[in-house]
DNA sequence: AATGAAATCGACCAGCA
DNA sequence: TGCTGGTCGATTTCATT
């Protein structure tokens, strides 16, 4: 085995445990991170932003609550396409543009996407599922109403494991 | 009907704006906001301040790559229960805390929760899904691997249909 | 609720280990 | 290359309308 040359971009401790927090809350403040770390506030600052140069962070955005927007209907959609070609990707990204639609996913199996899409009314989710069979190449839909969604951790520092941890350090 | 009295909290068009703005991406600074929307600085700082109290900005964070982590690999697990009880609840925050479990759906159907996870490894999938079988209550679950990811439009504002919108305005 | 001025915090510059 | 301390610019807060 070549030694773990995986692109890990060298991540340590430090940028691990800032990225924990950027990633729950990114108003903590470059005096918090200084104090909780040990390090300079412009240490901290160079840290972040070798973290978003190298892509680690994607972006800094705000979080918007859809139920303050209405959006309360929450639905899972699977689709079956017509396996043709490599309209796979196409149909995809298609469905992606729908108004309503939040998440695609392509998966193996008999089921190949499956799309989560979040709607105000019953109506808009009507006229989303349509939108998704009229494209070509698409084959069947089933759809699932979403009861409760437990958005437990999005975070993805906070969601990997300790193996997944250790894979990081070691590199 | 009692007109819309609907939580909305006093959304206007430039809230909306700046939600798309500062949704996509939080760095745009006030600057570019304020002359976008020919208000001062201190205003839109201030609208961007109630939208947080209101809860409408949940927080602002930094959205961190999960390849860059490694976290490669994608699932999506269909669990089915046994229905005693008001246990369902119980049963989707226990799932929640799963080291690797992203999000989880409590819907309606022969499939009650939906389960998305991200891991590194086989092995680490592995592990994740007899922790999910292990739960008290849990009959039987189904994996597929997700070969790729359209992660559409996240953006809450931007997924609004035209009619959504309206909603929100007329308030 | 919005504005402009004052205090505070983050971004950048140069020197240093 | 990465950290520190200081300066500049941006953001936050204050007093006022």
């Amino acid at each position: 085995m070549t030694e773990n040359t995986t692109a890990y971009s060298d991540i340590d401790e430090k940028d691990l445990e800032i990225l924990e927090q950027v990633e729950n809350d990114f108003d903590v403040g470059l005096e918090t991170l200084s104090q909780g770390l040990g390090l300079s506030k412009s240490a901290i600052h160079y840290r972040i932003e070798k973290l978003k140069e190298n892509g680690i962070i994607e972006g800094v955005t705000a979080d918007v609550d859809p139920l303050a927007l209405g959006l309360e209907m929450v639905s899972i959609t699977d689709v079956s396409v017509t396996h043709e070609e490599g309209y796979s990707e196409n149909i995809g990204e298609k469905i992606t543009t729908i108004s309503g639609v939040e998440q695609v996913f392509y998966t193996m199996g008999d089921v190949d996407f499956v799309v989560v899409s979040r709607v105000q009314t019953r109506d808009q989710l009507n006229d989303l599922i349509e939108e998704i069979v009229a494209i070509d190449g698409v084959n069947e839909t089933s759809s699932k109403f979403v009861m409760e969604e437990f958005h437990g951790a999005r975070n993805v520092t906070e969601n990997l494991t300790r193996a997944a941890r250790d894979t990081i350090l070691d590199s």
